[in-house]
DNA sequence: ACTTTATGAAGCC
DNA sequence: TGGCTTCCCTAAAG
């Protein structure tokens, strides 16, 4: 359902709701808003007169010159859609819904998000997968016999017991991307708005590592070296690309595809997906106008022409290539598809797959052991699932009803695999719809099933 | 304690 | 197509 229905649906709705409040409407609606907002106000006529002129503006901060309160016998204003006899917004740390907008979650008129049916229970609706895939030692005789690069080892992770609790504060803006070390434990990268790359070391708490010299503003994705894990590749929406050594912080360009500067907005290219394909030793990187671009890291020199991968003129968020079979590259993007590409023959509406989403599709990973499942996550608030590549890609096996639109200011949550879930069915994915702890409103951490959709804990 | 602003997608004309 | 408006569970800076 999409925004439009948000206004289109509901006014029957609303006009019942206004009968039912004995009220004639407009005014009474307009003079409840005022008191509302303005405790102290004299003129009672004037007051609602200047209200009904400012509120084409939609602001309510339109201040007066001194007038008294208005006693309105109505009990209470929804702070989202002004309407009487109801309440919305915050109260303390639970979002109450109001009931005039279809169900924030599931996008569906007709409940709140308190009450949706997918917030009740994540599997409504949804159809398990036939058989759940768990490694047998065939596949496994398989999968070595398949895999191209051995998984870098890493040793079991033991939390250190000398820090009970500690918070350093990194960043002083938004975190965009956060990357745990392959083979070290202790080590954490978190990349933010400001284009700065933060090391945290578990081990030294008392130290804090952070690079500001590397990109001008968001890092929008980083990769480790697959050979060197000592050295980190960054993509920014400062258009480039840039390797760091972890250790000094020594950066070098792999690319700036700004060369020239600032020229306005309808030049600038920002980069959001990246990926690096070990076997032939490339960055891949898309940028915010639908084209994907290669660097020979090695050589350090770019390879090829720009092809466009994803409706021109649009942002593509991501990138992948899959595990067993680095030449597919999987990439998603605003223009409302993920596609599936043979990097062989790669050339502008040569995908072999576009999977449709309903709105912008934040992320889309091959499963990390097989490479043969896809998830993705849309603003739709749903996750997808395809089974297998090798199936039918015209829908998708599954989606998940998620909490994970919203509207700017925020990093868009991705759903990732869990690397260590032998079965590939255990997803992992931030939540936008708070939860209460103790008073506050926090966005949980969800773990999800993805062959039943349940939630797991 | 208040307002402004950064900022993105979608829908409408 | 482009320019404008709306969406309105953010958070820092002014």
């Amino acid at each position: 359902m999409s925004v439009r229905a948000r206004r289109t649906l509901f006014p029957e709705v609303v006009i019942e709701r206004d009968t039912d409040t004995d009220e004639s409407s407009e005014e009474d609606e307009d003079e409840e808003v005022e008191n509302d907002v303005v405790d102290s106000d004299e003129d009672e006529e004037e007051e609602i007169e200047d209200q009904k002129v400012n509120d084409d503006g939609g602001s309510s901060s339109v201040d007066t010159k001194g007038k008294k309160p208005i006693t309105i016998s109505l009990k209470k204003v929804c702070k989202v859609c002004k309407r009487t006899g109801h309440q919305a917004g915050f109260q303390g740390a639970t979002y109450i819904d109001c009931p005039m907008k279809p169900c924030f979650l599931c996008k569906m008129p007709g409940h709140t998000t308190v009450n949706c049916p997918h917030r009740v229970a994540m599997e409504f609706g949804v159809i398990p997968a036939s058989r759940k895939r768990t490694l047998s030692s065939l596949d496994y005789g398989f999968e070595r016999q398949v895999r191209h690069r051995v998984p870098l080892i890493k040793p079991p992770f033991v939390i250190p017991d000398e820090v009970s609790c500690a918070v350093i504060r990194y960043h002083s803006r938004r975190v965009t991307c956060l990357e745990f070390h392959p083979t070290n434990n202790n080590i954490l990268l978190s990349g933010d708005k400001k284009g700065q790359l933060g090391v945290w070391d578990f081990g030294k708490v008392y130290e804090k590592t952070v690079y500001g010299n590397i990109h001008g503003c968001l890092l929008n994705n980083m990769k480790f070296g697959p050979e060197n894990d000592g050295m980190i590749y960054t993509a920014s929406s400062d258009g480039t690309v840039s390797c760091t050594d972890l250790e000094t912080g020594l950066s070098s360009s792999l690319m700036d595809l700004n060369p020239n500067g600032w020229q306005g907005r309808n030049s600038w290219r920002m980069l959001y997906g990246m990926e690096l394909n070990a076997e032939k030793g490339l960055v891949l990187v898309a940028d915010s106008f639908g084209f994907l671009h290669m660097v020979d890291a090695r050589a350090n020199s770019k390879i090829g022409d720009s092809v466009l991968i994803h409706k021109k003129g649009t942002k593509v968020v991501g990138l992948h290539c899959n595990p067993l079979q680095p030449d597919l590259l999987l990439s998603c993007g605003n223009d409302h598809f993920a596609r599936i590409w043979d990097m062989r023959r790669l050339e502008a509406e040569s995908c072999l797959h576009a999977l449709p989403h309903k709105r912008v599709v934040n992320s889309a990973y091959f499963s990390p052991l097989s490479g043969t499942k896809i998830v993705t996550t849309s603003i739709d608030n749903r996750i997808r699932v395809w089974d297998s590549i090798f199936g039918n890609l015209d829908t998708p096996s599954r989606e998940i009803v998620h909490s994970h639109d919203f509207n700017r200011h925020l990093t868009p949550f991705r759903a990732e695999w869990d690397p260590k879930d032998s079965s590939e069915s255990l997803v992992v994915i931030g939540r936008y719809i708070s939860e209460n702890y103790n008073g506050a409103a926090l966005h949980p951490i969800d773990f999800i099933d993805i062959s039943t959709a349940a939630q797991v804990n």
